[in-house]
DNA sequence: CATATAAATGACTTCTTGGTCAGTTTTGTC
DNA sequence: GACAAAACTGACCAAGAAGTCATTTATATG
């Protein structure tokens, strides 16, 4: 029933026309690995400065090896952070407001811890990499605007015009201007990457240190 | 009185030993073709895709040229973002509150008009590759923050603290966080150098708005 | 105008690195 | 164990770009 299997025409879905040869997991964790390398060194050394050479020792495997994964160096960096935004993707959505809680309350319950780990699960290094070589991969810069900047962005602004609306906040600037909350998010990220030394900046201190602003503490 | 000059001992200062050749003024003038040429590329290229013949041909001079002003890509790049630095360095310090003015209204005579022209007066481009080739230039980082970000978040400091005092605002947030103020000037050079299409988004308006928020308009 | 000197040139060298591919190893099936 | 198929390897190739330098050109002086 399956000698000739009709020509490429069966692994379709999830048809892996795998008969003889090493397993899929074998494959995957190969392919984990070099993905994982590439991210690595990428962050640490940017995309010019990182040869393929490194990758692949970092990976340790040979230097042919990522080309059958990804076919040029440009492919390895879009796949690799286009995985890792998706990855990273927490779903502003997600947290609701509770029945009469404040947008503040809400704001300091959900926000603020948010950005407080933006460094710890790697969501900085993240947006530094999109942030120094967005020029030169204008389709990552996209789809991080898209799945991350845009989104939030959206929630602010439906939060900040409740607030507006049940009196939480005097001034309408902020429904105006939610990027003035935005702003500090970037301010943190390219802060720990770049001006400071020492410790990292905490971007959710900033973040509550602006509500507080905000909603005259 | 100069046959020997007594081999290399006095052109110390100011004594440019010139007895022949081109005029210094040629030589200056070609000088500055290749800096103005080198920054224009690295500014739309960036450092790794930029190649000194290009440089050279958008000064309109040989291959060959650039490397009698500069011995290395690096120290080209460095020299003129050095340089473009130093021109950039608006002080801060230069404007002094009038007699009885408010910090609100200084700031909003002095700080507004100068967020508003970032963009046209090519500060943005200059910050946008500081930061992203700071990884691999850490000492233009050094002098960026020395030169440009220390003093204006100083400024910034020294003024809500006077605001603070004086009663203009309540919250002493800001006395603290100055950084608030600083944050959405990072975030307006970020947002124009990568996220927006279209016109560019005015640091000053963003500023504005910031200021009417902090002083409760 | 002859000459000395510096500036400028661009063909050439060298090195780095992305990408290839014939050969080898690994793995699973019969 | 023989075999087939895929994964993997690393020597090799080719392109591109940084940097060199012998030669040429421009300029100012006597």
């Amino acid at each position: 029933m399956r000698e000739q299997k009709s020509a490429a025409q069966d692994n379709a879905e999830k048809a892996k026309s795998r008969v003889r040869g090493p397993s899929p997991e074998k494959t995957a964790r190969t392919r984990g690995a070099i993905v994982a390398a590439a991210l690595q060194v990428f962050m640490e050394r940017g995309f010019a400065e990182t040869t393929m050479e490194a990758v692949a020792k970092r990976a340790e495997v040979a230097k042919g090896t990522p080309y059958r994964y990804y076919p040029t160096k440009e492919a390895l960096f879009e796949g690799v952070v286009r995985q890792e935004i998706a990855g990273a993707f927490v779903d502003v959505n997600a947290a609701k407001r509770r029945p009469g809680e404040s947008v503040e309350a809400f704001l300091r319950r959900t926000m603020v811890p948010a950005m407080h780990d933006v460094e710890r699960k790697g969501r900085g290094a993240i947006a530094r990499l999109v942030l120094t070589e967005g020029k030169r991969f204008p389709v990552l810069v996209e789809i991080y605007r898209r799945e991350m900047f845009d989104p939030l962005l959206g929630e602010l602004h439906k939060l900040l015009f409740a607030a507006k609306e049940g009196g939480e906040v005097r001034s309408e600037v902020l429904v105006d201007y939610p990027e003035l909350l935005i702003a500090l998010i970037w301010y943190g990220i390219v802060h720990n990457g770049l001006l400071n030394r020492g410790q990292p900046l905490d971007i959710g201190q900033l973040f509550e240190a602006n509500l507080d602003l905000l909603f005259q503490r």
